[in-house]
RNA sequence: GCUCGGAUGGUGGAAUUGGUAGACACGUUGGACUUAAAAUCCAAUGAGCAGUAAUGUUCGUGCGGGUUCAAGUCCCGCUCCGAGUACCA
């Protein structure tokens, strides 16, 4: 009887859905155990082969934990908001939202296909409006919080302004603006209500302002630093420029510290970390005053070096330092004006790929140093970016390389302070220098030295030590249809939250999706969309009478704002009173295993820790750190083909046959081509993008074309997409799953090959052929011999292992080697196939649930808790090493049921006394066992 | 530049963490079945040398050193490849 593989697939995806086989209880005597994937995008193209990979790894964790006994929770859900659907819906008119759907409906089919156990009556889509009733609700509790430095958490806003009425603000510990005024308790209680506003939005952790935002002109919108790759946005590949705009931001700098302690408590890959360390980038030193001759201001710089605070010799400026056009002096002032045009002009992008050029200009101003009093002259040079620390630096040319060249560039002075440091050739960045020429501090290290430094700079009132982070706060708003709309509206240009009662505040119809034309966002196109303060409904914008009816915020959130808090949703995805119910919290806590890809590092899992530790401190989630282990899967790459066209002509040249002759490489649709790299002629004339390729002409080898290969990223406009549904079709589900794990370590980027999936197919043919001699099902209920038993428990023991370490690749292979033995000795008893159906089943599904089935047992081998995965016999691996004299090893590997227990143990007491011997002559005999070397006389 | 990975047959990759290097699979070659093909099954397959053969033997995990009875694995010094990040004061 054939392997019959369409049918037993279509028969167990019916059984699963009607049954709801997988569907997660919130209460359960046993153990909770929560699988997590990153929820997909549901795009246009559908799937391909390497979208499932992580899926299918998280798939066989959760089926082998249920197995295991754990009650297990496996959701999924759709990230549905997002750019792609917009873009289509300004290209047709058609709603972002039925684009969406059907999109969802054809990754629901293919994910189904593949045999998932998702539990999906716990489904969540972010553009759906009882999902993010939610994210805005979120959002208003960050709107009413700020960040309390001495209790080191987030506290209602309340608080705050009890203390200000009380003592004002100048002892509040508090998380705000750089230029946050001080006032008394007296003034406080004197400001009208919008001032009070203005004044509490510097504290909120959600806020207003005017921000310098990377605006792209051709998307229309703002983009986050994680969505600009290379000074270009990452989707799309638009240029980026820096422009000042009304945004609201997340104050997850407050958050710095914490999110950097955190990591230590969480299994996360160490790349990840280490890359979210960077990202935050924590850096001690100081922030130092210095005072600018003849005017009342003074520039504020960041430095982690004080110690080398008496080798400075000039300062620069960032040209987009505010306090460029106010000490400039009459005779630079052209000068400085054409620099800093000619830094705008240039992109991001410019600055960032010419590191090498140096320019400047001096300003003709000068500071005063804070010690020695001498004059330094200011300049402005495009090295100094504005968006890190103040935007200014002071200029150290002996301890710093780049000051260093700047110096060298325009002949400012270099003085050194560094003890027998030569500086002529560079700076010395060596911190175990001396201090030397530098007054009080004089003959110091560099460590002891910064300390001095410090406590002379706050005696003085001049500076202070200071813990500086590159993170910067998150721009929240987007000027997109397709997203939350905020549940804000404005009285009097100041933003109010709309209850919680009255949420969601659901996204208008507009008739276009495109920016306005006196460029307010796309919602500035909805004709309802004012918020009525009496009835507490969305009306028309024509009822706004600044008096009861006021206008709505036209910005959306961003695409991380519904995935930052999705994971906690699942746990009681439709409760309609709260964003989680708190039994579920407390039952599931946190996820235990979290999978997905790196290129979310910097963004999705950044944001997402902020927003959790923020719920933790407000006491709606019951831990602060979200997912206790994270593995990111390898990207599954695909293998490109080209044709190789002589340039100017009509004619194709056959890989092995270019040489040195001028050809243009064209991608080919890897479809058209077999696996032995031979291109489909005729499909190519036929399938032509080209119309000039119809009447192409060939050079062929061997009467062969034979294409050239790339390992590239899978994507459509490379041709080299593989479709999961033709996997499926042809070979399986079963096989898909087992050979995207059999591939390579999961955690590895690998090309997928379509030809290597045989091996897998043959194994799932053979295992079937075993159980299927004569044609139909034949099982025998003879007790299994030794020699079986061997097999088997060989095998559990082995896959167990690698389950628990994620070599889901080394464990196919020892189900391969378990059939083919097996196959071997013509073995089909039940003692056998029962346990290693079980065994199978989070790998191949499928086969496992119809052998289940054959084998007389009600109900679905997938919910089955079986003592399968603790191997009965105790497996001790032992091997036997005779030695030759000339110190070769040999020897014979021993795998036994009944080992004699009193010989190892009496060699294993006897291994220091061996250990010696071996110093000396060879010994005979050596037993290995794990871990122990130990030495058999005679 | 900095940070983190990696380098093993024709290919993807194993190697119980210091103990048979190359599991398993692809590919290749030969054979069986077949009119033939596909499918299936069997055998060989790191390279070299000797032998009719069983077999013996030498070399072999990017390069150069070192530690050890024993190194793909540990230590020191390089080379190359990949990923992330970048004027961060």
């Amino acid at each position: 009887m054939k392997y019959y593989f369409n049918e037993i697939e279509a028969k167990w995806q019916k059984y699963w859905s009607e049954n709801q086989t997988f569907k997660a209880e919130n209460k359960s005597e046993k153990d909770k155990f929560y699988v997590l994937d990153m929820f997909p995008y549901p795009s246009g193209a559908g799937l391909h082969v390497g979208h499932p990979l992580g899926y299918i790894a998280s798939d066989i964790y959760a089926r082998y934990k249920r197995h295991k006994g754990f009650n297990v929770l496996h959701p999924q859900g759709f990230d549905s908001f997002g750019l792609p659907a917009e873009q289509y819906a300004i290209q047709t008119g058609q709603h972002p939202a039925k684009t969406t759907q059907e999109n969802i409906k054809t990754y629901r089919r293919q994910l189904d296909q593949m045999g998932f156990s998702f539990d999906w009556s716990r489904e969540v889509r972010t553009s759906d409006p009882s999902y993010y009733k939610w994210t805005q609700w979120i959002f208003i509790q960050l709107f009413n919080a700020y960040y309390c430095l001495d209790a080191d958490k987030a506290k209602d806003i309340s608080a705050l302004t009890a203390i200000f009425e009380k003592h004002g603000n100048e002892k509040v510990n508090a998380v705000c603006d750089e230029n946050t005024a001080l006032f008394s308790a007296e003034e406080w209680n004197s400001f009208g209500p919008d001032q009070k506003e203005l004044v509490l939005s510097q504290y909120r952790l959600t806020y207003l302002s005017e921000t310098e935002v990377n605006w792209c002109p051709d998307l229309g919108t703002v983009l986050a630093n994680d969505e600009i790759v290379n000074g270009v946005s990452e989707r799309g590949g638009f240029p980026v420029v820096r422009k000042k705009m009304k945004q609201w931001s997340m104050r997850i700098t407050a958050y710095a510290q914490r999110l950097l302690d955190g990591l230590n408590r969480i299994d996360w890959p160490q790349p990840l970390k280490d890359a979210q360390t960077n990202w935050i980038g924590r850096s001690e030193g100081a922030m130092v005053s210095f005072e600018i001759e003849g005017y009342a201001a003074s520039i504020e710089v960041f430095t982690t070096r004080p110690d080398t605070i008496f080798g400075v010799s000039f300062m620069t400026l960032a040209p987009e330092h505010e306090l460029v056009a106010k000490i400039t002096t009459k005779e630079q002032k052209s000068d400085v004006d054409s620099y800093i045009l000619s830094t705008s002009r240039r992109s991001e992008r410019d600055r960032m790929a010419d590191v090498k050029t140096i320019s400047g200009v001096f300003t003709g101003a000068y500071a005063v140093h804070p010690f020695s009093g001498e004059k330094i002259p200011v300049w402005i040079g495009d090295y100094v970016l504005a968006s890190y620390g103040t935007g200014a630096v002071m200029a150290v040319p002996c301890g710093d390389q780049r000051d260093f060249e700047f110096a060298k560039h325009f002949d400012l002075e270099i003085p050194n302070i560094f003890e027998g440091q030569d500086i002529s050739e560079g700076a010395c960045e060596d911190k175990g220098a001396v201090i030397a020429n530098s007054d009080f501090i004089n003959g110091l290290k560099v460590k002891d030295a910064i300390k001095k430094v410090i406590e002379a700079l706050e005696k003085r009132g001049i500076g202070e030590g200071r813990i500086n982070y590159r993170l910067r706060d998150a721009v929240f708003s987007r000027q997109r249809y397709w997203g939350e709309p905020f549940p804000v509206y404005y009285v009097n240009g100041l933003p109010k939250m709309i209850d919680k009662d009255y949420l969601p505040v659901t996204l208008p119809d507009v008739e276009k999706y495109l920016p306005t034309e006196d460029g307010k966002p796309p919602l500035g196109n909805a004709t309802i969309w004012a918020w009525d303060t009496q009835t507490n409904k969305i009306v028309s914008n024509d009822l706004i009478d600044e008096q009861t009816v006021f206008p709505l915020e036209l910005n959306t959130m961003p695409g991380w704002a519904g995935s930052s808090w999705y994971f906690n949703r699942y746990m009681d995805a439709d409760n309609d009173n709260e964003f989680c119910g708190k039994e579920a919290l407390d039952y599931w806590q946190d996820v235990d295993l979290y999978i997905g890809g790196s290129e979310h590092t910097t963004g999705h899992l950044l944001y997402s820790r902020f927003w959790q530790k923020f719920l933790f401190d407000r006491g709606h989630v019951p831990v602060d750190e979200y997912a206790k282990k994270l593995i990111n899967q390898g990207m599954i790459l695909g293998t490109s083909a080209f044709v190789y066209r002589k340039k100017g002509e009509n004619t194709f040249i056959s890989h092995g046959l270019i040489k040195d002759k001028d050809v243009q490489p064209i991608h080919v649709d890897v479809s058209l081509v077999n696996a032995s790299n031979e291109l489909d002629l005729e499909g190519f004339k036929d399938h032509a993008l080209n119309k000039d390729f119809k009447d192409a002409a060939f050079v062929l080898e061997d009467r062969k074309y034979i294409v050239g290969r790339e390992v590239e990223k899978m994507s459509k406009s490379k041709y080299n997409v593989v479709n999961p549904d033709d996997i499926c079709r042809d070979y399986g589900a079963d096989t898909l799953r087992m050979y995207e794990m059999f591939l390579g370590p999961l955690e590895q980027a690998k090309p997928w090959n379509t030809a290597g999936i045989t091996g897998v197919h043959g194994f799932l043919k053979r295992l079937w052929k075993l159980f299927h001699n004569s044609g139909e099902f034949s099982v025998s209920e003879d007790a299994p011999g030794p020699e079986e038993l061997k097999i088997l428990h060989k095998t559990i023991k082995k896959v167990d292992e690698d389950i628990a370490n994620f070599s889901f690749n080394t464990s196919v292979s020892s189900f391969m080697i378990a059939v083919n033995e097996l196959t071997s000795l013509s073995c089909s008893k039940r003692g056998i196939l029962e346990p290693l159906v079980v065994l199978i089943s989070p790998y191949a599904p499928y086969i496992a649930e119809e052998l289940w089935s054959k084998l007389g047992h009600k109900g679905s081998v997938s919910t089955v808790d079986y003592p399968v995965f603790e191997a009965k016999y105790v497996i001790e691996s032992t091997k036997t090493y005779p030695i030759s004299f000339n110190g070769k090893m040999r020897f014979t590997k021993e795998l036994s049921l009944d080992l004699d227990k009193e010989a190892i143990e009496k060699a294993v007491m006897e291994d220091e006394r061996t250990q010696q011997q071996m110093g000396g002559r060879s010994p005979k005999k050596v037993i290995v066992v794990p871990g122990k070397i130990v030495n058999i006389v005679g």
